[in-house]
DNA sequence: GGGCCGTAGGCTT
DNA sequence: TTCCAAAGCCTACGGCCC
């Protein structure tokens, strides 16, 4: 029996839209005097009936399961469970209590209504206007005077005319975005030159230092940052200072336009300013999440989390469990991480829905050009390639596949693409995307130059869609903080080391372990269906007796991986034929049964947290697993 | 029992 | 009529291969 008494029925009755909460739960700055509930309303009857709706219903669906398995392992739950929980719980709160640090000032900055206010400054003309960035399909933010109309991020244009008559529409230009972040990372740089970037327009600052060597508060910095920011870029944007990253996000957003807000380094300030704090704000905790711990635990500020701790530690995974008592204790990233490469590289666009196969490869030739410019700008090869598809009526699904040789040139990627997808089809679509995983840096590769001879393929610039093309690529995003520091006990850069060092250490074997093994896929099902090669060889060593493309000495590599895609296309071809591929369907099968996981006998303990585990990332959290 | 792969899904801007 | 994005990161988990 847990805590599930005391929460309300959430249910619909005779208003519908009330519960169709679906996106915009989160409370946005510059929506405090909209009329919610007639928000809500215009959405949902914009909304309903529509695939899209549908979906989300669907998903809706899926959640409420989740939630109801939850509470049955919580109602099984033994009052031995529970005091065993209990004690598991209160170590680790003092341990994570142990491992609190008030030693640092943690400075995050926010620009206001970023990209409208770049466009307005680029046009004044809109000074003033209810402004939305975006399309008719989907709108990336809205300026504040379009927020009283409730408009604002990830809603459909259509939806945002309907609240707001006189929106007007601007549609997103990167490269300005860019710029003006570059000129904000100029300010940044000089109270941290260790300034995490986590997106264009935002990042977290040390000001330890700054405050101690000029002998002035956070709050001073704060002021001083901001209005050099608005000095440099005509721009103004809003600060959070606080000990720890996790709480500084949560701060920058109270005084959201143009404004800051310091809490100071005690722990009984941090504590009374977590004790009222709706979990929603706290970076990684969504809508999902949300409601579980809300329905499942009646958790909905973080200091029910530590009230809830024994539960906490039952249901969920310790990664989880460790990442909510975090947040109940406030504690949140005080080290700065190591500086992070980027782990994957995609591109996706939606279109309208169609089932025609060769409108279809045309749209994926398309990517996989895109795709490869993307790679080889940034000088880097993968070995995972995934294809992304949603269906027409937004299902959406992922197919992948992991190459024996690190690949980038737009016909590597576009063979395996082309096989991916033609495992699903027939079927309708409204969005493919390609992405490229497993990354290596192309310098680090003895056998270089590699694209110069693939390139011989068309050039043409597609035809740029209805925008919304990202190219946030430019700088050094050190993207989502991902607070995990490890504990500064292990001397200099502990954490990092692995999974960096992991990555350059297999750049190195590389090339040695592209062996003069045919088949340059790693899966195995196309192993074992192997053992009947198609023979391909080179003409005069050097023109392939399939295709007649020539690769002259010097590329020998290119050689090896050009034989693998014939290869490759028989297997693969075989492959298809029998279908191995399904695996969602057994996925399904078993969703459709609660997972696994019986209730937590009193045996076997630990084995209650075998069960479903919910995600949950640990961004801004401390969570030393000290190592 | 660990390590890799593939898939789904959650979260953020 | 149009009419719900794009890019990236992370965890969980089953299956497979050692
Ligand atoms: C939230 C969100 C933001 N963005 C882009 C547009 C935003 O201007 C930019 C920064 O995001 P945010 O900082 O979340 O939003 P904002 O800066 O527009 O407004 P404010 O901070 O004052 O509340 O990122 C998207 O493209 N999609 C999204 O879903
Ligand atoms: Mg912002």
């Amino acid at each position: 029996m847990s805590a599930a008494a005391g929460t309300p029925p959430e249910g619909g009755g005779d208003r519908p839209w009330q519960s169709y909460h679906t996106a915009y739960t989160n409370a946005k700055a510059g929506m405090e005097g909209v009329d919610k509930e007639k928000v809500q309303k215009v959405i949902y009857e914009m909304s309903k009936g529509s695939k899209y709706f549908e979906n989300e219903q669907r998903k809706e669906a899926v959640t409420k399961q989740k939630i109801e398995h939850l509470r049955a392992q919580c109602a099984a739950l033994t009052d031995n469970d529970i005091s065993h929980f209990q004690k598991v719980a209160e170590k680790k709160m003092l341990e994570l209590e142990a491992s609190r640090d008030l030693s640092k000032i943690w400075l995050h900055t926010d620009m206001d209504a970023f990209y409208a206010a770049v466009e307005t400054l680029e046009n004044p003309s809109l000074k003033g206007k209810p402004l939305a960035v975006g399309s008719m399909s989907m709108i990336a933010t809205a300026s504040y005077e379009a927020r009283k109309f409730g408009v604002r991020a990830a809603m459909p244009g259509f939806i945002g005319c309907k609240l707001c008559p006189g929106l007007v529409f601007v549609r997103p230009n990167f490269e300005r975005y860019t710029h003006y972040s570059e000129l904000t990372r100029k300010v940044f740089q000089r109270y941290d030159p260790n300034f995490i970037a986590t997106s264009l327009d935002e990042a977290y600052l040390n000001i330890t230092n700054v405050c101690i060597e000029r002998g002035i508060t956070g709050e001073e910095v704060a002021t001083e940052l901001r209005s050099a920011i608005y000095q440099e870029t005509g721009l103004t944007c809003s600060a959070g200072v606080a000990p720890n990253r996790m709480i500084a996000k949560v701060c920058s957003d109270i005084n959201k336009p143009n404004g800051q807000f310091i809490l100071p380094n005690d722990r009984e300030a941090v504590l009374t300013f977590v004790s009222t704090l709706p979990i929603r704000k706290i970076g990684g905790i969504g809508k999902v999440t949300e409601q579980m711990l809300r329905q499942v635990l009646g958790i909905s500020t973080c200091q029910e989390m530590l009230q809830k701790a024994a539960f906490l530690c039952a249901l969920f995974s310790e990664g989880s469990a460790d990442f909510f008592l975090s947040v109940g204790l406030g504690l949140g990233g005080t080290e700065t991480p190591e500086q992070r490469q980027r782990k994957s590289i995609s591109c996706e666009r939606t279109f309208a829905a169609t089932n025609d196969s060769s409108l279809l490869f045309e749209k994926l030739d398309s990517l996989a050009e895109n795709l490869t410019d993307d790679l080889q700008k940034e000088g880097l090869k993968g070995k995972t390639l995934t294809l992304k598809l949603k269906t027409a009526d937004f299902e959406v699904r992922t197919r992948a596949v992991t190459t024996r040789n690190y690949i980038n040139s737009k016909e590597d990627i576009l063979v395996y693409a082309t096989k991916l997808l033609k495992a699903e089809m027939p079927l309708s679509l409204r969005l493919m995307g390609l992405r490229m995983s497993q990354l290596h840096d192309e310098k680090d590769d003895p056998s270089t130059s590699t694209q110069k001879t693939l390139d011989i393929f068309f050039r043409s610039s597609n035809d740029q869609q209805d925008f919304f093309l990202h190219d946030e690529s430019c700088f050094i995003p050190e993207q989502r903080s991902f607070g995990n520091h490890s504990n500064e006990a292990v001397i200099s850069k502990p954490l990092g080391g692995t999974k960096l060092d992991d990555v350059s250490s297999s750049a190195k074997v590389a090339p040695a372990e592209k062996l003069n093994e045919p088949d340059n896929l790693i899966s195995p099902k196309a192993v074992a269906s192997s053992s009947k090669p198609d023979q391909q060889s080179w003409i005069d060593g050097y023109i392939c007796s399939i295709c007649g493309f020539e690769l002259p000495p010097g590329f020998e590599e290119e050689r090896l991986e050009h034989s693998d895609f014939h290869l490759a296309e028989t297997l693969q071809q075989e492959e298809a034929v029998d279908g191995t591929r399904h695996i969602s369907n057994e996925r399904l099968a078993d969703r459709e049964r609660p997972c696994s996981t019986t209730p937590t006998p009193k045996k076997k303990l630990k084995s209650s947290k075998e069960g479903k585990h919910i995600p949950i990332d640990a961004f801004f959290t401390k969570c030393n697993k000290n190592l």
